[in-house]
DNA sequence: CACCAGGCAAGTA
DNA sequence: TACTTGCATGGT
C-alpha cells in the first residue's frame, strides 16, 4: 500500500516538474530572510509579504543582529502590509530572543541542529507552528522536512488521496513515509504544489494540461 | 459588498 | 480531543 503511495507521489511530482519546470524556491537571498518570510506569509498573500520585506530591506533589517535591536512597534509599522502586523512583529522578536538567549545569538549554530531537535525547538517558539517550522527547516536550514500547506491539503483531499479530516502531522507523514528524505525533492515538490494552488485552487480556470487535472 | 491569502494561539466544551 | 475566534492588510 505504501509502495503504491510512493508511486503516486513520484508520478505527480514528475508530472508537475515536467509541466512547470524548476521553481527554485524559496524566493529569498539568505536563511534569515527565509525565516522572516515564513512568519510574514502566515495566512497572507505573498505579494503583501514582498512589500513588507522590501521595507525591511530598505531599513537594513534583513540582518539578524539588526532586527534584534529594533522595537516591535517599529517593526510592526514596517511590516504593516503583511497583515496581522502586531502579532507578526512579536513573533519575529520571539524568534530572535530565542536565538539570543539559547544560542548566544548564533543563528548559524541553531540552524545547524539535526532535523528533529531543530523542529521541536522551533515549535517551542511562540508564533512558529508546524508549517512555519518545516519551511524554515527545508529552506533555511536545508534539511528534508516536508512542508504541508493549505494547497497541499486541498489538492490531496479533493482528489480523494487522503481523508478530509487528516491533520498536519499525518499529512506530512503521508509524504515523508513514502518518499526518500531528499532535500531538493522536498523543496521542489512543495514549491510545485503551491504553484498549482496559485493557478487552480478556488479559481474558475480548469487545469488544462496540468497533471492535477481537477477543478479545485 | 463579500471573500480570501503559502497560520497560529488561545479559549471553550 | 475537537471546534471556534481574533488577528488585519490588500487584491479580486
Amino acid at each position: 500500500m505504501s509502495g503504491n503511495r510512493r508511486e503516486l507521489l513520484k508520478e505527480i511530482y514528475a508530472g508537475l516538474s515536467a509541466f512547470f519546470g524548476p521553481q527554485g524556491w524559496w524566493p529569498a537571498e539568505t536563511p534569515f530572510e527565509v525565516i522572516l518570510g515564513a512568519i510574514l506569509t502566515q495566512n497572507t498573500a505573498w505579494k503583501n509579504v514582498a512589500a513588507a520585506i522590501s521595507n525591511l530591506r530598505r531599513h537594513d533589517l534583513l540582518i539578524f543582529e539588526n532586527i534584534c535591536r529594533v522595537y516591535p512597534q517599529h517593526l510592526a509599522v514596517l511590516i504593516r502590509s503583511s497583515g496581522f502586523y502586531n502579532q507578526k512583529a512579536k513573533k519575529i522578536k520571539n524568534f530572535c530572543n530565542h536565538v539570543l538567549t539559547k544560542w548566544g545569538g548564533s543563528l548559524e549554530n541553531f540552524l545547524a541542529l539535526d532535523l528533529e531537535p531543530l523542529r521541536s525547538e522551533l515549535l517551542s517558539i511562540r508564533g512558529i507552528g508546524p508549517e512555519t517550522a518545516d519551511s524554515i527547516i527545508l529552506y533555511a536550514a536545508f534539511k528534508p522536512s516536508f512542508v504541508v500547506d493549505t494547497y497541499t491539503y486541498r489538492i490531496f483531499s479533493r482528489h480523494g488521496w487522503v481523508e478530509e479530516s487528516i491533520g498536519y502531522e499525518d499529512l506530512r507523514e503521508y509524504f515523508m513515509g513514502a518518499l526518500d528524505a531528499d532535500l531538493a525533492l522536498f523543496q521542489e515538490f512543495h514549491a510545485l504544489i503551491v504553484r498549482t494552488g496559485h493557478l487552480y485552487c478556488r479559481k474558475k480556470a480548469l487545469c488544462s494540461g496540468c497533471p492535477l487535472n481537477v477543478y479545485l
